[in-house]
Parts: C-alpha cells; sequence; structure tokens
DNA sequence: CCCCAATTATGACATTTGTCAGTTTTCCCA
DNA sequence: TGGGAAAACTGACAAATGTCATAATTGGGG
C-alpha cells in the first residue's frame, strides 16, 4: 500500500511530508504482516532502517543480565520505532516484539537520514519527538523510583484504559491490548504474582472487572486514587 | 568572562560554534556564582533560557506528589541544562538546585534557539544529545525498576567514581562530591537509611570506606560484582 | 471439539525494604 | 571556639514484595 494512503500517517511523523518525499519512501519500503510473538529486532543488533506501525501492536523491551524483560514502550499505529539507534548511531538498546498481529513497513536507513537532511522542518519535527520521549521517560522514572507497586499498577491500568480503552456496556471500559499478567508485571517493574493479587484485590473493590485476561476498567477515580495516595 | 576562553566549552555542546556565534552569547548571557542550596529553577515554572555550567556541580530532580525527591541527573562543569523544556515547549518538569558553589550562566531564550535555527550542525548535535539522553534514561529506568537497591547502591558508586573520582593513596578513589546519604537515596529510589545500612555493609566488606560523608572506593571489582549478580 | 501447554491463580513463606524512634557525630557559624 | 542544628547512624519492627510450589483455568491448534 502507498503511504499516501495510509490511515496512521495522518497524526504520525510523516503527517507533513512532500508528496515526493512519501513517493520515495514508498517506493523504497517493505511491509510485512508480523504475528504475535514475531520480533521485528533485537537488542545488540546494528539497525538498518526504520519500523513503521501500520496496525496491530508492538513492544518495546530491555533484558537485563539476569534475564528479566522491562518494557520500555508499547508502540501503536502511525507510531515508528528504531529512531533513537539510528540518530545516536549506536546498535539496538532493546528489543521489538509483536504482540498482536501488526502490518509493519520498514524504511531503508538511507532514506529515513535523507529526509531527517533535507527537510528542516522534519528535523525540527524529530528534535521535539526525542524530547517529548525523554520527558516522558524521566516522568516513568520517578513513578518506578518513588511509587508502591500497587501505586504503580492503578497508574498503569488507567494509561492503557486512555490509549486501549474501548467503551462498554455501563460505563465499563474495556483495555484492548492483549496483555498477558507478565507483559504487564514487565511494564510495572514486579513479579507477575505481585500484579495477579494486586488485580484480584483491584477487583474485590469493583475498581476492575476481569475476564479472562481482560480487563475491564469499572471506577477509574477509585484507580486514580490507588494511583496517588495508597498508603 | 567571555565564553571564548571559558574551559569548559572545550567539549561542550558549544565546543564548535563560529566566533560571532560565541559573541552573541557573550554579549546577551550573564553569570553568577551560586551557592550550595540555591534553586536555578523550579519546576512548573516557564523557562526564559539555558543554564551553562562553568564550575561546581548541580542536581535536577522532580518531587512527587507525596513529597519525595527523584534526582535525574547530576550536572557538571560544560553541561548545560533547561534545554529540554525549552525545546518542548514546556514549562520545568524538574528544579534543579546547586550542591556545591558553582559559576553558571544563563543564556536567554532567543539567543539558543536563533543558534538551534540557524546552525544546522549545532541542530544535529542537539538531536544527538536528546537522543543520547533518552537512552540513558531508559537504562536507568530498567536498572530501577530491575534491580535490588543493593545492586543500585553498588552501581551508582561506581557511576560516581567514574565522575567524580579522586585518586588517592593505595589505589583507593575518592568519590569528590558532597553527595548527603539522602541525595544518595534519592538518586538510587530508595530511603535514607537503607542507603547507610548499605554502605555500611560494602564498609564491613572492604569494598568502600566511609570517614565523615566522603566514600573512597578500595575495590571496584567487587562492586562491580555486587552491582550485577547480587542473590 | 477436545486436549495440552501456557497462563492465571492461590498459598506459604522468606527476604527486602520502609518506617519510626532514638542516639551519636559532624560541621557550620555566631 | 563552643553551641546547636543538621546529618549520619543504629535498632526494632512493620509492611511490601519476591519466590517457590502447586492448583485451577483457558484458549489455540490438531
Amino acid at each position: 500500500m502507498h503511504c499516501a494512503f495510509c490511515a496512521g500517517r495522518r497524526d504520525s511523523m510523516f503527517s507533513d511530508l512532500s508528496p515526493e518525499e512519501l513517493e520515495t519512501i514508498s517506493m523504497h519500503k517493505s511491509c510485512i504482516l508480523y504475528k504475535k510473538g514475531q520480533t521485528l529486532y533485537y537488542e545488540g543488533t546494528r539497525p538498518m532502517g526504520l519500523f513503521c506501525i501500520n496496525s496491530g501492536k508492538v513492544k518495546v523491551y530491555k533484558i537485563t543480565s539476569d534475564g528479566k524483560e522491562q518494557i520500555l514502550h508499547l508502540v501503536k499505529p502511525g507510531d515508528f520505532i528504531g529512531y533513537r539507534a539510528l540518530i545516536s548511531e549506536e546498535f539496538y538498546s532493546a528489543s521489538a516484539t509483536v504482540i498482536e498481529e501488526a502490518a509493519i513497513c520498514y524504511i531503508p536507513k538511507a532514506d529515513f537520514l535523507k529526509i531527517l537532511n533535507s527537510n528542516p522542518h522534519f528535523f525540527k519535527k524529530m528534535l521535539k519527538k526525542l524530547s517529548d520521549d525523554l520527558g516522558v521517560m524521566e516522568q516513568r522514572l520517578v513513578t518506578i523510583a518513588q511509587k508502591s507497586v500497587r501505586e504503580r499498577l492503578a497508574a498503569t491500568l488507567l494509561m492503557l484504559k486512555e490509549t486501549y480503552g474501548m467503551e462498554g456496556e455501563e460505563k465499563s471500559v474495556l483495555i484492548d491490548i492483549a496483555l498477558s499478567r507478565e507483559d504487564l508485571a514487565n511494564i510495572i517493574g514486579t513479579a507477575t504474582e505481585t500484579v495477579i493479587r494486586l488485580l484480584s484485590e483491584f477487583k474485590n473493590q469493583e475498581l476492575i472487572s476481569l475476564q479472562g485476561k481482560k480487563i475491564k476498567v469499572l471506577n477509574p477515580q477509585g484507580l486514580l486514587k490507588e494511583a496517588d495516595f495508597y498508603a
């Protein structure tokens, strides 16, 4: 599919490229449908291009020396990933794996860098994007360093609701993303069992409901309270 | 003092500005000597310029809703701070306070932005800087999320040794920065008492020595082991 | 549609870390 | 240079979280 007709592009970093630039990208990109569990790239390997998510969901994560996984971002349609390694001229510092079937385009490094270097407006957008990313990451650091696991879980559920929420019956909001309890633990930085236990506490408090692995938010106000002040 | 003669500039972001650009900055900047404890800016206020550290040491930190402090960076001569808020066009998302008497220049926002927009090489350096910053922050997030307090303290001591180490007698290396135990705790994300206890354990293991608040590293290899594999 | 492996869930317990209360030490500056 | 406040330190205990073992449930592929 041509980038000009890509739905995700509308509010992506590529939203206001010139037709010529889009044409170049479209010509050189390759698009693949990835299944759940497939990995786009591994930490430590050399980046050769940029991944652009058309549909589906992807997690970006690091593995520590003792084998634990920490999820850094969840990526959704319109986002792209892998630019940090390209810009810093490093090997990938994280891995990326598909968590829900995804259509993803691959844009060769050269094309990305060409646009970056020839389009000042895009360059500026990229600078702002990295600055914003850094701000988000700093806030996450503070949250992980200073809040309890319970607070972090409540905050994470609210964040997921904002990004993946689907309105359901009776004001409940379904968190529509196929995250395992383990993934959730690896976002928060805790053990899987702890997440399971706290989720069932939240269920007992009627803040959420659980059916299988699907989570519905029943009382966002209550979760907010848990996220801010639990003592 | 004129920027052209600033020792810190040699390997700073301003290392290869043109003489004219330096002249502009020099003309418009103001320099002040700050005492320990003075605050450069507060979280939530509007950035009007950029701080450039000539000498001394500064901490950049956030305060959580429940009053806890998390230190995000320690800043040293040659670094500058406050650019993220300028680039993202936000209010400051953190505060900055002097921890050792410091000579600091203030460069008006307009001058910084002018150079940013007129000097592509500087712009590119800034992009890379933010990308590198983000990489560092991601790694810190993983460490805080996945490592024990003991491991984080060992890792932090090694990091401080790299940055502020002064060779002493008998291969010991003094960590030459006036950090209180509380500051150290606020870097690591733990309670002050926990830091004190672990430091005295490290002392008993002869990994470090303590005299007053000064810490000397005796056995970096041993600390490395604590940082990586403590079980 | 059923079975099996993966995931979720629960219990018991160990360990880490935080909290509070109090003592000792340090060092700043009046 | 001595007094006092801040910082460093110690102990006792509580709370949060991790770990391991095991049971229940689920959902995807044959």
